[in-house]
DNA sequence: GGTAAAGTGTAACATTTGTTACGAGGGCTT
DNA sequence: AAGCCCTCGTAACAAATGTTACACTTTACC
């Protein structure tokens, strides 16, 4: 239950109204690294949560290209906005990246949790928009920009790029691409090649006046 | 109030419940085409209905190139991601396309009224998961297919491509591109040209078996 | 009916990104 | 130290899309 209460969900939540929660349907699960946890086209039917460990959510694409979408650490919701849709199946494939734990809770008793607890429903409010908003980003990154802002804008986000095949992945290109990409934004000064304290090379964006 | 009724949203409602919610403070506007409904970088304070007409959204790059999202008809709720989000500005631009009229209704007594009537909840998280479909699509759409691909998904839901340069600026691709993909398709044999019973020349997808 | 405007197909060329291949360097094991 | 594996940079080429330009048709309007 502790570990419930690690959730921006639940954190204004009392260890009474989490018990009253608990009454119902609920189950934890542990898995290891590696373990699917939703294949694409699953229907959501409980509420997920990944109390512990990282998720990776990669959208397939018939023509084997793939794109990872996301990484996303706990604590955190999984897949809030397929919970309660009309057509609820979850169109990415997530699966842990390290060992993890997740919670499932009954839907309908989290609706009714919810419809009692505005500062919950409020909180998963909040949740789903932010989703919303994530993907909202993620489109116009694709649509409107070119791959140089793409890369800047990851840079940004990161800080640091010390792992080019990764980042490539997750922008979902092609890693000689994106090699090119930064030796052009190096040659024009947007950003610089350094050595992190692990003696780790690292690109970086240079401090614009 | 005969508008409001329109909505997947409040069909549940009884005229009682209705006149609840219109004690708290709203307004209805009128807008002509073309008028701006929100800039890019608004923060949404208001439930936003669109009763009437049809409205575009987009989402411009600082490059020039622009990309419209999509278009939406009424009855509709506009930009109910952001209503409740932690950053609730609105990072689409959204327009009038026809004559229209919209309700804004206050945030704080709309939640407090889905907090007393669960099914305009379920409802409202609905259209806010739906939203986050359309979006999850859109991405896939980006990241993942071809322009080839893009474009017969696109003729598949509108059935028919009247007005290519429209079309052109939906899918956010140069126009002779799109006329390009279109006469490859229709050397395949995937899509055909037709005439319309109002003698108006159209795309259309070739039935395969 | 004539004229201007808008939409369209098409071609040549430029730009961006993907693909494939190869060699250099670093870390790890033996 | 040798061998191996992984990541990376780089180059040459291929594929996809953008850009520009022009001629043709249709539409709208006077």
């Amino acid at each position: 239950m502790e570990e419930l209460k690690t959730f921006p969900l639940f954190n204004t939540c009392t260890d009474e109204e989490l018990q009253e929660l608990l009454q119902s349907p609920h189950r934890r699960e542990e898995y290891v690294a590696g373990d699917l946890l939703v294949n694409a086209g699953t229907p959501c039917r409980s509420l997920m949560l990944l109390a512990q460990g990282t998720v990776e959510t990669r959208m397939g694409g018939a023509n084997g290209r793939e794109v990872v979408i996301e990484q996303m650490r706990s604590p955190t919701v999984l897949a809030p906005a397929f919970l309660f849709a009309e057509d609820n199946t979850i169109p990415v494939e997530v699966s842990m990246r390290t060992d993890g734990v997740v919670w499932y809770i009954n839907r309908e008793a989290f609706f009714n949790f919810m419809t009692q607890h505005p500062h919950v429903l409020r909180a998963f409010l909040q949740t789903l928009s932010a989703r919303s908003r994530f993907l909202s980003g993620k489109v116009k990154g694709f649509a409107v920009k070119g791959l140089r802002d793409r890369v800047l804008d990851h840079i940004r986000k990161h800080d640091t790029i010390t792992n080019v095949s990764e980042t490539a992945e997750q922008l979902g290109v092609a890693r000689p691409s994106l090699s090119r990409v930064l030796a052009e934004l190096q040659a024009d000064g947007l950003v610089e090649r350094i050595n992190l304290s692990n003696n780790v090379k690292a690109y970086r964006a240079v401090i614009q006046k």
